[in-house]
DNA sequence: GGTTATTTGTGCGTATGTATG
DNA sequence: CCATACATACGCACAAATAAC
């Protein structure tokens, strides 16, 4: 009698050669490892490594070749993180291309947290921008932007024009702006954001809060982001 | 037809449950009354109450055992990361008591990944220490941290002895060490990882690589670390 | 350009654990 | 208690595409 096993062995080893993919073990257009190398490294059948792979073929995350290999498709897009978090010059600089879908942008009053975050009085008035951020035509993340209205008045309908933040920022007179803190967690994907980042429920998520502010030291935006793991690394390089 | 409510019931209960722990009415720890006690209280159905519990869930304030309860999560801890990271200091700071459990200390030979991590040939010797971070006894990270063995004669012995990073890079020669380069990811717990970390399989991890350099510009420290999303947020505060 | 080894794709058979009725 | 269905995992064999010589 064998011990039962609590997760399948194939999903193991799909989520050891995706983490491996997020670390850039094997990168864009790398070769893995045969099937019957990936058979012998994991100790099981090659129809259970054939079973891993289908699911990240599946996922877009590799391509097969009949006669020559599996290839890595996908490389994860290298996030940095620090005092100017630019979505657009940062994706540029990683050889992609930005894009922003807006999903919703609303008006109402700031909650407890969103007003302590900008440093607004209570139920202060809001705009809020939901939408997701593409590389490559590839979804990368979710995002809510929380802007002062009445710091920056016509900034929703600057936002509906640009779709992106910065340029918007500057139409309404915010000519340039720093990111004063971050924090970053992680979460599980629900099946909303999940669909949304063309992963699968459970996913793992990098979550991250941040305020940025004008040059003054006001407040003008306060962002959460919901990174899809699987494609995104944030980094932080430290200045020599 | 009824009119349409502004809010839906279970936003009001997620936010009267919210203000409730915000308020310490239920604090850290605390065990909240059953779903059905709560039903009661706010005169819906269950499915209700369940439905504003998950949304907390997934904002991280609470956490459900089945057949236990749902308790309050535990305030997280906030972890600097930046130039200088240095456990100790970090929990310390955090008013909290640091401490690490030593799970196992190996020596073997340099994967790709780490051998290229740390600018060492091929299959150079490493000690590698795996372990726990323990913050007021409730562990908040696992770690596995990469040493060269030729560079640091004794890491070993020393790391068994101090079971600190910091204590034993000192008696090894290094006095000082900053980190150069910091990847930030997300996974998903393991049976294992969840085990170790008094969570559940499949919760959220914050997931981090890093490399630490001597003053002279030598990598001395190669780290992975899994943090518990529920406990720990990192952050990066720009200096001014 | 043809031959050969390598590598993925496919089919069939066996066995086990789990869930359902 | 039994029958059935399904997912997981292993083993063997062979076809088809590719790459290397």
């Amino acid at each position: 009698m064998t011990a039962p096993r609590k997760t399948p062995i194939w999903k193991e080893i799909s989520r050891a050669l995706r983490a491996d993919i997020a670390e850039k073990i094997y990168t864009e257009g790398d070769k893995l490892p045969t099937e019957a190398e990936l058979a012998a490294r994991f100790g099981v059948n090659r129809h259970t490594v054939r079973h891993a792979l289908k699911s990240l073929i599946e996922d877009g995350l590799l391509r097969s070749r009949r006669g020559a290999g599996v290839y890595v498709t996908a490389a994860p897009t290298d996030y940095p993180i620090g005092r100017r978090v630019r979505f657009h010059q940062n994706v540029l600089a990683g050889g992609q291309t930005p894009q922003k879908r807006i999903l919703h942008i609303d008006h109402r009053p700031a909650s407890d947290g969103e007003a302590q975050a900008l440093k607004l009085p209570l139920r202060a008035p809001l705009v809020v921008y939901h939408g997701i951020s593409l590389a490559d035509d590839h979804p990368i993340a979710l995002f809510s932007s929380h802007f002062p209205a009445e710091l920056l008045p016509g900034m929703a309908d600057a936002l509906r024009e640009t779709s992106g933040v910065t340029e918007a920022l500057k139409r309404c007179g915010v000519s340039d702006y720093t990111r004063i803190s971050t924090r970053i967690s992680a979460r599980i994907a629900t099946a909303t954001q999940a669909n949304h980042l063309h992963t699968q429920e459970g996913a793992a998520l990098i979550y991250t809060t941040g305020v940025n502010v004008d040059p003054d030291g006001t407040p003008v935006e306060f962002g959460q982001t919901w990174f899809a793991a699987d494609r995104v690394t944030l980094t932080f390089d430290s200045p020599d």
